[in-house]
DNA sequence: AAAAAGATTAAGGTTAACTTAATACAGGTT
DNA sequence: AACCTGTATTAAGTTAACCTTAATCTTTTT
């Protein structure tokens, strides 16, 4: 059974891009240009997850968020934030309207479905906890790490980076997703500084958590 | 049957010198010099795999391979790009719009001509999950091998090397394909090499995952 | 039996990742 | 504003893993 995604952009090119790289991965997607368009076709074919950009003429994502959480029906949607990089994120984030997931653009298409399979994976916003058996485990809310049953706090950047790796346990990440979604596809940093901050993290968690495939990339041993 | 190919370059030339080896190699080949011709040629002839240059006048590669994939009709048909070495890669590739293969100009047509079968061998896309009846599984996510229930990490090549050979169980893998597909057609290493990577899996897997038929090829038993 | 193809082993060179230390930067505090 | 503290990034040197080749041995084919 595939997964139902609405995209809500103004902008056709971006829906376009996004609908066939999402329907190439084998989700069934439906798209609205517009928040009051968004809201009727959310409520007639009742999608998993809702992408929506936040700056739209007519009705905004806001908006359109706060009135879906209303409805009865669609009230355990998952929905995702398209912003801007470097707009105001307090006001979107601090106005709370229920988003469970906020995604920055420009984003690479790979790199939005694999956000969004691992909001699907988890759930959305009541699995913010995620857990190997390696004894690995992850709060999102908390902000938190826990190595067995010892709490260990991360600065931004490392609890990210550890964040993305715990998204998918098992699975690996290669350098420029990593890139792409811990620092952004348009800010620039070296490789090694990738490599530091694993380093960090191996130093704080443990060795043997966090492995690496050589010519590949860092993944969270299962 | 002969396998149909759709050419679509805006150089007389290139596509002349192409069609004339493909003929030869036994395709049966169409040809368009630009986007919008390329797309009315598919809808017709509906070829088994397009072979598309990025960079066109008028409608490019790109937008043509968006379009086409649009196309119910059109959707499972292979796509190469064709594009000139130091062409910003990441470009093209990071778009992903959907090629099934990137090839870099100048090639030989007879370099081509194997990638191409190499294409319609594996048709195309891989699944991430693939697994033998007799117990060897291989999950591209993970980048990892199961032999049974324990898990093996394998280095770069040696992964790409299984992963080909599990792309199709039971297949033959030609050391020219082999070559072509982990080495890249451009990248000259002997033949040796091949033996080593193999050997390298045996010890790691175990003896009887991979077959070798003398003077053709490898094969994973299924 | 000779030739061809592949298997095996060890060794070298190359590249990617690790590590450490130094610098830059941000936030908070005096 | 100056200072302190913790975090992020870069640079440089080191280490380790990996890839490839070469040389030798074994098997298969003619």
């Amino acid at each position: 059974m595939n997964k139902k995604v609405l995209l809500v952009d103004d902008e056709p090119d971006i829906i376009a891009i996004l609908k066939y790289n999402l329907e190439k991965e084998g989700f069934d997607v439906r798209t609205a240009t517009n928040g009051k368009e968004g809201i009727a076709v959310a409520n007639e074919f009742v999608p998993d997850i809702i992408v929506l950009d936040v700056m739209m003429p007519e009705m905004d994502g806001i908006e359109m968020c706060i009135e879906l959480r209303s409805l009865p029906k669609l009230q355990n949607i998952l929905i995702a934030f398209l912003t801007a990089r470097g707009e105001d994120y307090s006001q979107i984030a601090g106005f709370d309207s229920g988003a469970d997931d906020y995604i920055t653009k420009p984003i690479k298409p790979r790199v939005l479905i694999s956000r969004l399979k691992a909001l699907l994976r988890r759930g959305g916003v009541e699995k913010v906890v995620e857990e190997t058996t390696s004894g690995l485990r992850i709060d999102r809310n908390q902000y938190a790490v826990f190595s067995g049953d010892n709490e260990i706090t991360l600065p931004k950047k490392e609890f990210e980076l550890l964040a993305l790796l715990m998204s998918k346990p098992g699975n690996i990440f290669t350098r420029e997703i990593i890139l792409d979604t811990v620092w952004g596809s348009d800010i620039v940093v070296g490789d090694r500084t990738i490599d530091v901050h694993i380093r960090k993290l191996r130093e704080k968690i443990g060795d043997h958590y966090i492995k690496t495939v050589k010519g590949v990339g860092y993944k969270v041993v299962i």
